[in-house]
DNA sequence: TAAACTACCTAACGTTCGTTAGCAAATTAT
DNA sequence: ATAATTTGCTAACGAACGTTAGGTAGTTTA
């Protein structure tokens, strides 16, 4: 949980999350990584003590990043309406920005080992807990559609969280204008707002 | 791709996707897989050509089934608005009644080698395509809100794709009432219907 | 200018991996 | 009754893995 100096460090914990995105962590070796950078793979153990320092960077670094865009919405005076608002721009933001990181953040954390993946685990129950709050309060406020609260935090955050999927900065639109169109659909649905032409009575199958 | 006969096999492959769902396809050894069998490593090559042979069945018995359950809508003379519907809740069925397998078609089909993966991927695109063709007539039609097509398609299925994280059969909703809120949530939106408080401006960060 | 540090190297280690060969017992089909 | 199939075993293979030991230039610090 140290500081990283040295940019070789960096370097290596970068092409690592870009590595363990495609390949996955395991499928990922330290052969790979070596030779991404142009030297052997002994070599890597002069900046990083193993592996796992590598996985545990990415989830680490993007967790706290997570949770500190939290900190600065609760700390205001908004109505819940607005903290989701919010909550899911900043939240969109952090992975926008990192998309490698946060699909190792999302998928490969699995791998680390005790006791950090316990410690992980904690750390990424406490945001969506977080997150969960302001969805309880709006709806006890009867700002939110009233729902299953497990069921909706987990439904939003996932699907926030395939932005980088399909997300490329570099064309068609930017991080901002995804936050707003993506924040308005999930909010107002899916349903044109003149004609309200779903039953919402579920037809058996 | 041909059918299989042997019961030991289809234990084979109901094991592997718990596993590979858990700890992932490269995490999981044979003799992880064997040991959960009682019996020796080796002993599996009597029922299986290899590895990747349990993830190709994994991957591609449950994209031909999401690609059944399509037909089924596609064939029928309904609105738009009432295919989403049905699609929305035959995919919940699918996946709800198979949350490791879904898992694994969803996260570890990567595994896959050529030209295995080319083929998986194209089935998927399928899939995704016919989804979003009902978005897009849909939009058309003005029965849903317009919207970046692909954006749309991608978070929608994403959002149903995150069920099994959350989803246990046993307790509190069964999936047929999943399934409704679930459609109730993504079609109306996370909004109440009363007291529309959103801006859906977004206010820079 | 000497000491310390950075960034890499070659060589090799013990371990685990997927898989094969060859065999044996039990069950099922003819 | 016998042939075929199913289901398992032991032993072992070559390959790939993460990692360590020990060394060497070049660069920075004291």
């Amino acid at each position: 949980m140290e500081a990283i100096k040295s940019t070789r460090k960096i370097e290596m914990v970068q092409l690592a999350a870009s590595l363990f995105r495609k390949k996955g962590y395991f499928a990922t070796s330290m052969r790979d990584l070596a030779n991404h950078l142009g030297i052997e793979a002994a070599s890597l153990y002069s900046h990083i003590r193993n592996k796992e320092e590598l996985l545990e960077n990415i989830c680490f670094r993007l967790g706290a990043e997570l949770l500190e865009s939290l900190d600065r919405i609760e700390s205001g005076s908004l109505t819940y309406s607005q903290q989701l608002e919010f909550a899911i721009q900043s939240h969109l933001a952090v992975i926008t920005r990192s998309p490698d990181e946060a699909q190792v953040f999302l998928l490969e954390y699995k791998h680390l080992t005790e006791p950090r993946l316990s410690a992980f685990i904690k750390m990424r129950k406490e945001y969506e807990l977080r997150f969960r709050i302001i969805l309880r309060q709006g709806m006890q406020q009867g700002e939110f559609r009233r729902a299953d609260e497990k069921m909706v935090t987990l439904t939003l955050l996932s699907a926030l969280n395939s932005t980088p999927t399909w997300f490329r900065s570099d064309k068609g639109m930017n991080a901002e204008q995804v936050s707003a169109v993506l924040t308005d659909l999930l909010i107002q649905g899916l349903a044109s707002p003149a004609t309200p032409v779903f039953s919402t009575i579920n037809p058996s199958l």
